[in-house]
RNA sequence: GUGCUUGUAGCUCAGUUGGAUAGAGCGUUUCCCUCCGAAGGAAAAGGCCGUGCGUUCGAAUCGCAUCAAGCACACCA
């Protein structure tokens, strides 16, 4: 790739600038150094390379020892300048050329690295109770989660998505309780749920069980003896629910793992005797406690409680462990902001457990707040409740995704619905999903026949249909050489996405691929108006035609492979 | 009170790991279709990078302090 050309050729001009003596005392210069940036003004140049970093070692001023390095510099087809302590380097036609060819080449795995060490990985990310439906926030972690694992696997690694529901403890009885009553209702009782408030917070009072006690019904005459029967049947019936709207959003997990079926095998209690068993549990007001202020947690923490029950922590403990002797290198989780206090505990288990607990990777999300009318609406309140599957029947499936995972993750993310649904270049996946429309309008030209509105008269397709898969399945670099120059700007930004991927999937930071997206769009939008693709300049035709099709190409693999969501062909 | 996160243009946010004159989008103003999708483009205006010290050749970026906002500090899950 051109960025890295350069970098390689400054390198070794620098290290034969070494062995002729010509700089000085470099003992201490590493290879690594030198870093390539994109040059602030675009006069000096396509990259740059700060020789200020090397003046420490060599004890000679910055300018100077660009000038030494230049000219050890042993190439011709590109331009190197220097200005003060930079090395400008603006890359030739056939660099530029060369890189189109190798988006024709590789097709949908341009910008995956060449040689990284694969990872196996395990992504787990959501985790809701099964007790309700998905609301806004939820979105979040659904969106950047699967982002992340399309990225990753991408990029190289294995990985494995896996959802783990907290299907047991108090919530779930708390949710067959309230289904007895909505099933009370439905038989025609007089009962409501408590209005004192204390006692409501023991019941989901939420409509969305109201069409679950109606399906009871229908399979049985009436309340069962054991409420825990209501328990399970809600709980399958909140499954199924997300379930469904997670593969409606595009959200595939590979596994589904059970809470409940942790404590019934046993791991849970195999869990504690371990940790017993390293000697970091003590019994305190009839409790069992886990020292786990040993290994930097600011306290230790309740593993067993007085009345002999697991706390959650003991068993999301046993969960990691499971994950560890899955044969896991490296656990991925995104919790929500909210539970940053309890990284510290988990990570404490997994060392005191024989571990290595740098293997666990935590991404704390902030939270999401819904714009309405240009007011935050901040979400949590239960009146302000919106659920994820009514923001995605309002503004789809693809802008609810791209939005989702525009951000940063260490910022609270503004929800605006009424720009989500718009159809401007105000809504940002609108306009990136128009540029590729656009790149497909024009190859769909290219090939058809003319017909003039005026006179009705047809006119010869510019292009046929053979030539242009000719020019398509056997790219000649040479070919896009006459649109080099005009078309600088955006080849600079197609080379860009290799190293795109390389830091969003390394930082974990999917926002930075939508970024990317935008600002690639915002350069062929630029191209196309400064430029006509269809003309009866032949050669310039097809130097204009490649260049499309390889924004297309690139513009179609984030959106579809990594973003998870649609590369229109038309709009 | 303690810990984590965030303060950059009117608004929403970038800032490639400490480098050249601080960057986008929206909004505002002006201009660009006889012609491939104007659902687009070109340009202008707009800044004490929350505040104060410090570190060094050099700070939006690192350190300390301080102010403001959000979140968390259970034998709940």
């Amino acid at each position: 790739m051109i960025k890295d050309y350069f970098l390689n050729s400054l390198e070794t001009a620098l290290e034969n600038a070494i062995k002729d003596n010509k700089l000085g005392a470099m003992q201490e210069y590493t290879k690594g150094t030198l870093t390539v940036e994109r040059p602030k003004n675009p006069d000096f140049g396509d990259y740059a390379v700060n020789v200020s970093s090397l003046a420490r070692f060599a004890k000679i001023a910055p300018p100077q020892i660009a000038d030494t390095i230049k000219k050890y510099v042993n190439d011709d087809d590109n331009k190197y300048t220097v200005i003060g302590g930079f090395i400008n380097f603006k890359a030739g036609e056939k660099l530029l050329s060369n890189l189109i060819r190798k988006i024709f080449e590789k097709k949908s795995d341009f910008g995956k690295p060449e040689n990284i060490q694969p990872e196996k990985i395990i992504l787990e990310y959501i985790s809701a109770n099964p007790t309700g439906p998905f609301h806004i926030g939820h979105g979040r972690w659904a969106a950047m989660g699967s982002v992340l694992a399309n990225l990753l696997k991408f990029y190289g690694h294995e990985v494995y998505q896996e959802f783990y529901i907290n299907d047991a403890g108090s919530q779930i009885q708390k949710l067959g309780n309230s289904l007895a009553i909505r099933i009370r209702q439905e038989l025609g009782e007089n009962v409501d749920f408590p209005t004192d408030e204390t006692e409501r917070k023991n019941y989901y009072p939420g409509d969305y069980l109201i069409p679950v006690a109606k399906k009871y019904l229908q399979t049985h005459k009436g309340l069962p003896e054991d409420v825990k029967e209501l328990s399970d049947f809600a709980k399958k019936e909140m499954e199924d629910l997300q379930k469904a709207l997670l593969d409606n959003f595009n959200v595939h997990f590979d596994n589904f793992y059970s809470e409940l079926t942790l404590h019934n095998s046993g791991k849970v209690e195999e869990c504690v005797n371990k940790l017993k068993a390293s000697g970091k549990i003590y019994e305190k007001d009839g409790a069992k406690w886990f020292k786990s202020s040993d290994y930097g947690d600011d306290q230790d923490r309740v593993i067993k409680k007085a009345d002999g029950s697991n706390t959650y922590l003991t068993a999301d403990i046993a969960y990691h462990i499971d994950k560890l002797q899955r044969g896991f290198d490296r656990m991925i989780n995104i919790w929500g902001a909210d539970h940053h206090g309890y990284v510290a505990r988990v990570k404490a288990s997994i060392e005191a457990l024989g571990y290595d607990p740098n293997k666990l990777e935590v991404l704390l999300g902030q939270l999401v707040n819904l714009v309405i009318d240009g007011n935050e609406v901040r979400m949590g309140k239960r009146k302000n409740m919106v659920t994820l599957e009514d923001l995605i029947n309002e503004v789809g499936v693809d802008s609810t995704r791209f939005w989702m995972s525009m951000r940063n993750i260490d910022t609270t993310l503004d929800f605006d619905i009424e720009l989500a649904k718009k159809n401007t270049d105000e809504n940002p996946i609108f306009y990136v999903q128009y540029a590729h429309a656009r790149a497909c309008s024009i190859l769909r030209n290219v090939v058809a026949e003319k017909i003039d509105t005026q006179t009705g008269e047809k006119s010869s397709a510019p292009m046929s249909q053979k030539d242009f898969e000719q020019l398509v399945n056997g790219f000649d670099a040479d070919i896009v050489l006459p649109t080099v120059e005009t078309a600088r700007k955006l080849i600079l930004k197609l080379e860009e996405y290799k190293s795109v991927i390389k830091m969003s999937a390394e930082t974990r930071q999917v926002y930075t691929i939508c970024r990317y997206v935008q600002e690639l769009a915002s350069e062929f939008h630029s191209f196309y108006n400064a430029n006509r693709v269809i003309s009866d300049d032949k050669d310039m035709m097809k130097a204009r035609i490649s260049l499309v099709w390889a924004v297309k190409t690139v513009l179609h693999n984030a959106l579809q492979d990594i973003l998870g969501v649609n590369a229109p062909e038309k709009m």
